[in-house]
DNA sequence: TCACTTTATCGTATATTTGCGATATACATT
DNA sequence: AATGTATATCGCAAATATACGATAAAGTGA
């Protein structure tokens, strides 16, 4: 791709690009559902559940926290982490905000 | 990475997933921004919008198509596309229904 | 038929993602 | 202090994604 032209969108559009990247892989929302299933802040339990390496899971752990849609705390020798639902709702409003009010207009488009 | 190992999440989990990857790249975004805003169907309209190639534009225009999010049909030497709301409609439940009736329930969760 | 327009595809270069084992780090327990 | 447990990070290999120019394909119009 020689350089990657990302810089040249919105903002707008960088951000919800960014947060669909980061549910893009079946592992990242498994471990949302885990995440959303427990009470508890699970840690490497989600080692146990998924079919991946330990060091795998907790890059993918590292993703969905850059991207802000979980928090991570260290519990002693353990890691706590719980899903950021206020960044969920953020990024849910601003997906409805890009595309609901158009679809009222267009529901019976073209092609 | 060796080997995807994607086969080994639910399908739910992978129709998620790759409906989230056909829109984590800001391009795609505004693609589907251009295309909910006009209600003619696009083609080539959308290259000159876009800060970049035609070659690239047709690429993104390519994977939208292929997970389904819009629809494209020939109209003599041009191309048509518009948003297949239907497919976007049946994600948004399903991204909801993973997740809205956990929130309820922890709300106020730990970290 | 011969240009012209529009779009798709191919080939290629580079960047990023995914995955794992090995290792480091950090705390707990003995 | 020594050991054990849990997690993060490093280094590497392989797969995918991104981008573009060149070219092909397919229709239009002179």
């Amino acid at each position: 791709m020689a350089f990657h032209k990302k810089e040249e969108f919105t903002r707008k559009e960088q951000d919800l690009a960014a947060f669909a990247k980061a549910l893009s892989h079946p592992a990242r929302i498994a471990i949302l559902k885990v995440l959303a299933e427990r009470n508890e802040c699970i840690c490497g339990d989600i080692v146990n559940v998924l079919p991946l390496a330990q060091s795998t899971v907790s890059q993918h752990l590292k993703e969905l926290k850059n991207a802000g849609l979980i928090n991570g705390t260290v519990e002693g020798p353990r890691s706590c982490y719980c899903i950021n639902w206020k960044a969920f709702e953020k990024f849910n409003t601003e997906f409805n905000s890009l595309f609901d009010h158009l679809k009222v207009k267009n529901e019976k488009a073209c092609c």
